[in-house]
DNA sequence: TAGATTGTTAATCGATTAACAATC
DNA sequence: TAGATTGTTAATCGATTAACAATC
């Protein structure tokens, strides 16, 4: 009998999975057949009760003293996650950030599939940046339906942001990935995952400052 | 007397104060010269309490049934994050997260300055992207020193990151900005902010397979 | 076998939330 | 004044870490 996988999984653990993932990739590529917790941990800053943790939530089952066979781990961690197959995602926002995500390679490899992106500038629309056709925003709603999307990304600036939300939840999006430094208001249901570069900048330059206040102290 | 400021503040408080900066902004240009902890809570899924201790930190204070003034809590959030001014960055890695970066016209809001890129692609050295010039990998050390440099930024492939950020420290760079999706060994001392996509991806993706699991299920 | 590791329960730690006196 | 809000302390909640029996 497989043992109880907590219905709810934190944030926190969530976000370590991929990291694991790609250390048990590394290891797979070196011929690795198994892999502790205890040797996965030593690549992080945190214990290996930790990862045993985080790992208990995607099922996978390790052996007393040999630790996790890799190809099943990965396989399980990958299927957790939603990555074993793509999903597929509109974009909406063709500016550098956009342009950027259009031109990712391998987001195959991590559960996302990004077939078309929307704009409202006319000059952009009917071009292609990375081979995708860029769509004027009124088309969406029909092909969302008919591609059965889930996944929206969001890549305008702030001030159109909540427009574009409002828009993708009325023609069925699921589920938005948010670019856009603004916070967005959505519908009970919907899930949103915010991808916000200015709060990780935030802490990035707060930990820069304090540093340089202790060292004008002393 | 001020009230006593914790020395070391959450990274979930750090990670809020960004979004309040923002509705305060929005609020500044409405006209309001004041604005209460409730009614910033509003716009987010947590309550007044959560952002009045947040708020603490930043040294701001508030006055009994006014709430705070806007104009010095926009003031005194931007200075406790440290975008009051702005650090100059180096940035390694001109492929597409790069170019995005670069050409992000926002930054000198969020207190970040990109002031030139390094590539090991001849190609692409000696170029210009959004007028910053491309330059050799070599150039860094020196030009570290002569500018005072202490932002990198990181947005090579997962590979090549690790050894980038062992020059970046080499060459004495204080604080490091990784987008690449790679777990990344730094030394004590040393400032490392993660900026990964696929980490967000992971929980979008996740909570969109377990709401078609939860379906499937009835 | 001995001992490293898993799986799991208990203890600790820290962050969020509730409560409430002070205040304007 | 009355009551909304601040500032602060206490209670709660959840995540991390420690402890330890089972196991291969």
């Amino acid at each position: 009998m497989t043992s109880q996988i907590p219905t709810v999984v934190s944030r926190s653990t969530l976000k370590r999975l991929p990291l694991y993932l790609h250390v048990l990739e590394d290891l797979q590529r070196q011929g690795q057949e198994y892999a502790s917790c205890t040797m996965i941990a030593g690549k992080f800053d945190f214990g290996p009760t930790q990862v045993r943790k985080d790992l208990e939530v995607t099922g996978a089952e390790g052996t007393a003293k040999i630790g996790f066979k890799v190809s099943a781990l990965v396989k399980d961690i990958k299927e957790f996650l939603g990555w074993h197959n793509a999903h597929d995602a509109f974009l909406v926002g063709a500016g550098n950030m956009g342009k950027a995500l259009l031109g990712y390679k391998d987001f195959d490899k991590y559960g996302l599939n990004i077939v078309a992106a929307f704009d409202q500038d006319p000059k952009k629309v009917g071009t292609k940046i990375f081979n995708k056709e860029i769509l004027p925003m009124e088309k969406m709603a029909n092909l969302v339906k008919r591609m059965h999307i889930n996944i929206g990304i969001v890549t305008v600036p702030a001030e159109f942001a909540q427009g574009v939300v409002d828009i993708m939840v009325s023609v069925g999006i699921k589920a938005i990935w948010n670019f856009a430094p603004a916070p967005l208001q959505i519908p009970e249901g919907i899930i949103l995952e915010n991808a916000r570069l200015t709060q990780s900048l935030a802490v990035l330059t707060n930990k820069l400052t304090m540093n340089f206040d202790k060292e004008m102290k002393g």
